[in-house]
DNA sequence: TTTT
DNA sequence: TTTT
């Protein structure tokens, strides 16, 4: 049945890169997306979305995209739960991208150098171009260096 | 931003009508959507997606879909958080259907009559025709016999 | 770049597959999808959408939908151009259905019999169930049984 | 009915602002966008899509919108046709965007200066926000310096 | 060239 | 008639 989302939004923290036990790749990140309406103070509030992208567009959220950069995300709508450690039911709504464009040139809102830029990048699932990692300089401080550990994420989640 | 989610999907149960202390209409009401992949067991699972609508189009949801109707969605994704009774906070994601398409006749998927039908109609919100109330019979077992009653929803949460 | 249609309407005829040189199945079909607003007479005018669809969602929509069928359908807009026979250069645009939800039962619509129906049926991409022609009869006034024959339409579009 | 339209894409030429007789803005304008794909000659086309903007909005495209701008659109697909001046009937189907979002620093893609950026800009319809000219010099080549004048598109387009 |  |  149609399911379908389109959001542009900024990335409220760094993308969190992880794998399954079988080594695929999952990306989990949040989508600050600005609402064009003011509340009544008047102020404009934002929604605070979640979005997985799987396999090799995870990885690429991972390189590319960082807090605060810009983003589309065309995915849908999914739901799952899980019991939490008090063994309660925990209901989870979040956007599972199936793919990502990268609005912003690579190196913008950063402190450091501003490569040069040849306009935003896609970055969807059928989209395998090379990349490279964006930590650079010879400290790594890249928050995803460990990402090969396999972690707490079933295979059974995968939507493919 | 771009916020654009698009759904087709089935009223998992009745709508529920409130009203704010204002006297603003909202329905509140989930829509299961059928994936359209299987699952590594070969089975076809469903999203379970909370909607709500506002105003005109919050009463026409409530006088024409009930539980397992047909509707299609066009809105945007909207996060909110508030504190339980156990002092926590609860982050909520949901769909502010800006307008909603009954995509059955009315009376399908009913054990009654099956009045004449001029085919599938969109409730937008610049849709303000007449309606009528859906339950008809002596008994009356509608869930929201008592609609007109104000309820715990701030006008604070009003998208407009 | 992010470009996403979503779209429910009504056929306006009966599709027309075909197949390229090499074999690829495509059929195209024009929804009217009507307005939720009215003109200055008071009427609700349609917008009248050419699409097309490829591969097996190709034959399942020419195998599943005719005429006044009620479809969704989830693609992106594609535009291209070709020289017509004086010379001329002729716009296209339509919209690429990657995936088409049937929103009614089969045989609904119809003056014929009216089979059993576990409700909408989606034909995405990644649907790759069984069919079954239609027309079942002894006649066959199916309007695609020359299907197999292949037509100008070049491999050269082939969006994939 | 359901009918939407998301793009992110960027103006193929300065936008185009008229007023009807009846003094209502309409800006047209053409958004490239890039497929996400590549043909068999692995380059990557784009599809050039017209779009329609109407009222403020249609104001603030022409103010802060130019060719190489990237902007997003968030609105539906119309279709209409007219009669050319050799008699024939022309059919044209295009976007009517319901809001656009500024997603570059204004002054960006120009040889100009950078002026101050507090990030993209939403332009819906619910966003009547101040605004000033670009062209700012002694010298005006504005291409819309004669906005004021009426043109001939029929009141009668009017989505509204 | 248009559907219910 | 096409953008980076």
């Amino acid at each position: 049945m149609l399911n379908r989302v389109v959001l542009v939004g900024r990335l409220t923290r760094d993308p969190e890169l992880r794998y399954t036990p079988n080594g695929v790749a999952v990306t989990n990140f949040t989508l600050a997306v600005n609402r064009t309406f003011s509340n009544k103070q008047g102020e404009r509030e934002a929604d605070f979305i979640n979005c997985v992208v799987w396999q090799k567009p995870a990885e690429n959220v991972a390189n590319y995209l960082k807090k605060g950069s810009l983003a589309g995300v065309d995915g849908r709508i999914q739901t799952r739960s899980y019991d939490n450690n008090e063994g309660r039911k925990v209901f989870i709504t979040e956007v599972v991208a199936e793919s990502v464009q990268f609005l912003e040139p690579r190196g913008a809102n950063s402190g450091q150098g501003n490569e040069s830029y040849g306009g935003p990048s896609s970055m969807g699932n059928n989209d395998y171009g090379k990349q490279q990692n964006r930590s650079s300089g010879s400290f790594n401080n890249d928050p995803f260096a460990n990402d090969g550990k396999p972690i707490d994420i079933s295979d059974d989640d995968l939507p493919f």
